[in-house]
RNA sequence: CGGGGUGUGGCGCAGUCUGGUAGCGCAUUCGACUGGGGGUCGAAAGGCCGGAAGUUCAAAUCUUCUCACCCCGACCA
């Protein structure tokens, strides 16, 4: 591609409205241009990349033996009826009426209509199991669209269904989707990691996620420093305190605490560890108010708490009306004694001897607090987010915490869609079983930005080898004033492209300082420069995007050299 | 949806408080110089200041309404 042919929107400057680092780089770069929020057109450039991304993941796709299909955008509002969803997606969910006023949506994802396609044409376990996947545009009204490609309302998405008779085959598919899932990423060029998740409103039991590791993700990671053990933090378990728990030896004291709401400024005003204090959050639960208890130093997770029964899903803290009427104080000034709700105790607290709560009352707070003494014993749960140094819940190590984006997701939905709409086979025996599903999910678009989120320096993007929109930068210096450059550039063009290696040839009529920035803000992996002052040495310059400093490759070597390094970075 | 903020040539912004001829940088076009890291000089094109209503001799500027977008919170590939 010359560059005088090609759409090169690249800016100097960053549009304001861009946040993090590889929203900024793809504006600038020229890959997408914003029209309404969360909406983008892709530019030539950026559409190059998405491309490749798509076509990787179709081909290990393919060779997991699934079949490709395309079910349409909008959908008709019955089945989403059929499968409770449209009452329960929410507004994330945009619906319309046509012009019969019959009621749509558009696709935020595509269960309820692949089921619909597989209850009419699969009908015998003769057919089973079967897997179809589609590279299809995603609508999802967001509340709140950003960065750029990374949350954006419309987006581009590889979502797989498979249908089987039974758990043990759709194990089977699960896991060489797992398998294929970390093929593709390997392939993409990406660090990545697949982690134990939570199945979400999708339903469904088991459940992975793949992240790609950026320090700028926004989920983290728990992993065993030693082992194999990684979940999502959302989902990751905390265990019990090894041990008994301390002998009480103080008694209960109610101190003054005038003014000590929070935490921090407890245990800085009674002058100990935050550890050692206990917190009490009080939330929706199915029967009224219930009230949470966790060590001081610890976070409540809302996802992990939300599963238990007596909790209302979404989780929800109770407002600040109703705890005073139920304790009669602010929320600062809660504690578990004496208190006349449900209580939930999260392991590390109820692992505390002597401790510091609220009493409930404004200004005071009660010392030397004792389980099974001052209050009732209860049998503790996990509730709280994993931390850095934890033990591994498979026994194996401590954890640690990494960033992450997520890419990819897998669930084995089971019959949570197939029953609510009927999707039945006959088996052997000619008996009707209702079929069992997996799910399986790739962000294509957003992994083009996080490709650039874990690949990128000051001067830009710096592309993965297989998914970069143009293998070689091809820059001449000074070509309108050197007949020699322009041949010898010319030449080598035509020779790379006839090699079927995808070179952006800068033919335009700029000084080198630009080309060499543009080459670089775009990511281009490979640079090969021709000026006369190599030429004259017989010599071209090359340099890999990471590389320090460029190398000089004799003239007769260059198209040999350049395949080595294809070579050597492709996988 | 709640809280905060911004709308002025394609992009980044000033001007608004205190009403009086719409500006700067980048990008674009033309010319000259320059030619291995976003170069210099000169010339040009491009905006009814998000929209509507109002106040006023006069509105980018004041008032009211409205629309769009961005940031912080709950969702998700």
């Amino acid at each position: 591609m010359r560059v005088s042919r090609f759409l090169l929107a690249t800016l100097k400057e960053t549009p304001s409205d861009a946040e993090i680092i590889s929203h900024k780089l793809m504006l600038r770069a020229g890959m997408i241009r914003k029209l309404a929020a969360g909406l983008y057109t892709w530019l030539p450039l950026g559409l190059r990349v998405l491309h490749k991304v798509e076509n990787i993941v179709r081909e290990e796709m393919d060779n997991a033996g699934a079949q490709e299909v395309l079910m349409p955008t909008v959908q008709p509002a019955e089945l989403w009826q059929e499968s409770g969803r449209w009452d329960k997606y929410g507004h994330e969910l945009l619906r319309f009426e046509d012009r019969h006023a019959r009621e749509f949506c558009l696709g935020p994802t595509h269960e309820e209509i692949i089921t619909h396609l597989i209850r009419h044409d699969i009908r015998s376990y003769k057919q089973l199991p079967a897997n179809f996947y589609q590279i299809q545009t995603k609508f999802r009204d967001e509340i709140r669209p950003r960065f750029g490609i990374m949350r954006s309302r419309e987006f581009l998405m590889k979502d797989a269904y498979s249908f089987h008779l039974d758990q043990s085959s759709l194990q089977k598919t699960y896991d060489l989707m797992f398998e294929t899932y970390s093929k593709i990423f390997k392939r993409l060029g990406l660090k990545f990691r697949a982690v134990l998740a939570d199945t979400g409103n999708i339903g469904g039991n088991g459940s992975h996620e793949f992240h790609v590791l950026a320090d700028s993700g926004e989920d983290a990671i728990a992993y065993s420093t030693t082992g194999d053990y990684a979940a999502n933090v959302e989902m990751a378990q905390a265990l019990a305190p090894n041990g008994e728990r301390p002998q009480a030896t103080a008694p209960m004291t109610v101190v003054e605490t005038p003014n000590q709401h929070t935490i921090d400024e407890i245990s800085q005003f009674l002058k100990v560890k935050p550890s050692q204090c206990v917190k009490t959050l009080l939330v929706k639960g199915k029967n009224g108010l219930v009230a949470l208890v966790l060590r001081g130093d610890h976070t409540l997770n809302a996802i992990k708490t939300a599963k238990y029964p007596d909790i209302s899903s979404p989780l929800t803290f109770a407002d600040p009306e109703e705890i005073r009427e139920l304790v009669g104080c602010e929320i600062g000034s809660i504690g578990p004694v004496n208190l006349n709700v449900p209580i939930l105790v999260d392991h590390g607290a109820a692992h505390l001897a002597d401790f510091i709560c609220g009493a409930n009352k404004e200004g005071q707070h009660l010392s030397g607090v004792n389980w099974g003494r001052d209050l009732p014993e209860s049998q503790s749960v996990d509730l709280r987010n994993v931390e850095t140094g934890d033990p591994s819940p498979d026994g194996n190590g401590v954890l640690g915490i990494a960033r992450g984006i997520e890419v990819g997701h897998i669930f084995q939905l089971g019959k949570t869609y197939s029953q609510a709409m009927q999707a039945l086979v006959l088996d052997e025996q000619g008996h009707s079983v209702i079929l069992t599903m997996g799910c399986y999910g790739i962000g294509v678009s957003r992994i083009v930005a996080a490709a650039i989120e874990q690949n990128h320096d000051k001067s830009g993007i710096i592309w993965p080898q297989n998914i970069a929109p143009f293998t070689i930068a091809l820059l001449p210096m000074n070509m309108h004033k050197s007949q020699r450059v322009r041949e010898v550039a010319e030449d080598l063009y035509n020779t790379l492209q006839a090699m079927d290696i995808e070179v952006l040839f800068d033919d335009r009529k700029e000084r080198p300082g630009v080309m060499f920035a543009n080459a670089e803000l775009i990511g281009i992996p490979h640079r090969l420069v021709i000026g006369e002052r190599g030429l004259d040495k017989g010599e071209i310059e090359y340099k890999g995007r990471r590389d320090q400093s460029a190398q000089s490759v004799p003239m007769d070597n260059v198209v040999e050299f350049i395949k080595e390094r294809l070579e050597m970075n492709a996988l």
